[in-house]
DNA sequence: ATCGTGTACTGGTCCGACCTCTGAGTCAGT
DNA sequence: ACTGACTCAGAGGTCGGACCAGTACACGAT
C-alpha cells in the first residue's frame, strides 16, 4: 500500500489545497502570475482537465483570475474579491434563513452607521443627500431600489472596514430585491424608508454614533418584520 | 453574427448560472438529485469537460455536491454548507484585512453573546463549564486551542442563527489558529482568556444580556489589540 | 428469505486536438 | 528615428473520447 498519506480525496481538491497553501504562506503574493496551466498540471503532477478544475474552483472564490490569452493571476485578495460568494448565499437562501441573513444585517448595520458617524466626510455626506433626493423622484421600483441600496453602499464604505462592506453588500442585494419582487409600494413601505433613511442621515451629520446606531436598527427592524412574516411562522424553533 | 445575446462570457460561467437559477427558483430543490454529468453537459449545450468545471465550482460554494458512483446532488442548502468559504477568506487575509476581521467579529460575537444569554439552557451552560475545565488542564497549544475554539462554538450555537453562527466559525479559526502560531503563552494570553470565559459565562448563567454582550466584547477587544499590532500601523487609512 | 456477487451506471482522471484571444516582436511606411 | 499594422508564439477555453474507480441495484446461489 504505497503512499498512503495521501487523504482520501480527489486530486482536484489536492491541488487546490496547494495552491491556497502557497497562497497563505506567502509564496504566492497578490497581483503575482501563476505558471501555465500545463505547467502547473506538471509541476503538481495532474492532468490539465484537472488542474483546470482547480483554477475553477479558486476562481469562483476570488483568489485567482484567468485572463484569456494572458495568463493566470492571483487577485489582490481584498475582502471585495474574496467575499463575492457570500452574496450567492443570500441569493440562494430563503425560508427561516432569509430571516437570520436579516438578523445578522441588524447586528451589522447599525455597527456600520456609528462607524461611519464618526469617520463620514462633507463629501460623503453630499452624496448621502444626493442619493435620498434622487431615490425620492424616483419612479420605477427598480430605480428607487438601486438608490437605497447606494444609500447604504456609501454608509457601509464609510465605516472604512472592507470586510464590512462586503458582507453587507451581500445582504443587502438579496434584501432589497426580495422587496422589488413583493412590489416595492406595499403598505406604504417607501415613505417610511425615506423617512428612516432622512434620520439615519441626521444622526451621520450630526457626527452622532450612538443615534445613527439607534437609526439604523430601527430601519433594519422594519425588514426583520416583513422576513418574520416570510418565514412564516415562530423563528426560534430553527434547524 | 448570430446570437448576440450571450455576453462575452465562458459557457462554464453560463453553466454556473443556469444551474443556480434553477436552484434559487425552486425548480431544485435541497437534496434533490441532478442529472448525469453527462446528461447535464447534452442539456446546457457544452462538453463534459466544461460542465465538470462548473460543477466543481458550484460544490466549492457548497450548492452542490458530487458522490462518486453516485451521482450529482445539491445541498441541504445551509448557512453552514453555503458559508464554508468564509473560512478561506479568513485563512488567506493578512495585514490590515485580519484587523477587519476581528472588528467584524467584534460586532458579532457580543451581538452573539447576548442573544445566548437569552436562549441557552443548563445542558448548554454545562458543556461550557466542562470546555472551561478542560482548557485549563489543557497541555499542549493544540489542545487548548481547541477548547477555546469549542466554548465559543456553543455560545454561537445558542445564538440560535446559523448564519451568524457560519460566519464566526470562518472568524474564529483564522484568529485563534493564528495566536498558536504566535506561540500561546506569550504576554500571560492564557490566564487572562480564562478569566475573560469566566466572565462571559457568568453573564450567560445569570441570563444577563448586556452583561454577556461586554464581557464577550471586552474578550474580543483583546484579540483586537493583537490584530492592530500585527497589522503594524495606523489602521484608519484603509483602501 | 438471505446473502454474495456481478454488472450497469456514475463521477474521477487523463489525453490530445483545436479554437480564440493576448501580447510582444517584426517590418514596412512615414 | 518613429509609428503603425501585421505576424505569430503562447496563453487560456472548448471539445471529444477513452479509461479508471467507486456505487447501487438486481440477479442467482444458498
Amino acid at each position: 500500500m504505497p503512499d498512503e498519506t495521501a487523504a482520501r480525496t480527489t486530486v482536484t481538491e489536492r491541488a487546490i489545497e496547494k495552491i491556497k497553501a502557497k497562497i497563505a504562506s506567502g509564496e504566492l503574493e497578490p497581483g503575482q502570475r501563476l505558471p501555465t496551466e500545463r505547467d502547473l498540471a506538471a509541476e503538481l503532477g495532474l492532468s490539465r482537465s484537472s488542474m483546470r478544475e482547480a483554477i475553477r474552483a479558486l476562481t469562483v472564490m476570488g483568489v485567482l483570475e484567468a485572463r484569456h490569452g494572458a495568463g493566470i493571476y492571483v487577485t489582490r485578495l481584498e475582502p471585495g474579491d474574496l467575499l463575492e460568494t457570500f452574496g450567492v448565499v443570500a441569493e440562494i437562501s430563503r425560508g427561516s434563513t432569509l430571516l437570520h441573513l436579516v438578523q445578522v444585517r441588524k447586528i451589522l448595520e447599525p455597527a456600520a452607521a456609528a462607524a461611519a458617524a464618526a469617520r463620514i466626510d462633507e463629501a460623503g455626506l453630499a452624496r448621502l443627500r444626493a442619493e435620498m433626493n434622487a431615490m425620492e423622484r424616483g419612479t420605477t421600483a427598480e430605480e428607487i431600489v438601486g438608490h437605497d441600496l447606494e444609500f447604504h453602499r456609501i454608509i457601509t464604505e464609510a465605516a472604512a472596514n472592507p470586510v464590512l462592506a462586503a458582507i453587507l453588500g451581500g445582504l443587502n442585494s438579496r434584501t432589497f430585491r426580495a422587496r422589488v419582487w413583493r412590489g416595492y409600494r406595499e403598505e406604504g413601505v417607501f415613505p417610511r424608508t425615506f423617512t428612516e433613511h432622512d434620520q439615519i442621515y441626521r444622526a451621520l451629520a450630526e457626527r452622532d454614533p450612538d443615534g445613527a446606531r439607534v437609526a439604523a436598527a430601527v430601519h433594519i427592524g422594519a425588514v426583520e418584520d416583513w422576513a418574520r412574516r416570510q418565514a412564516g411562522e415562530d423563528p426560534s424553533g430553527v434547524e
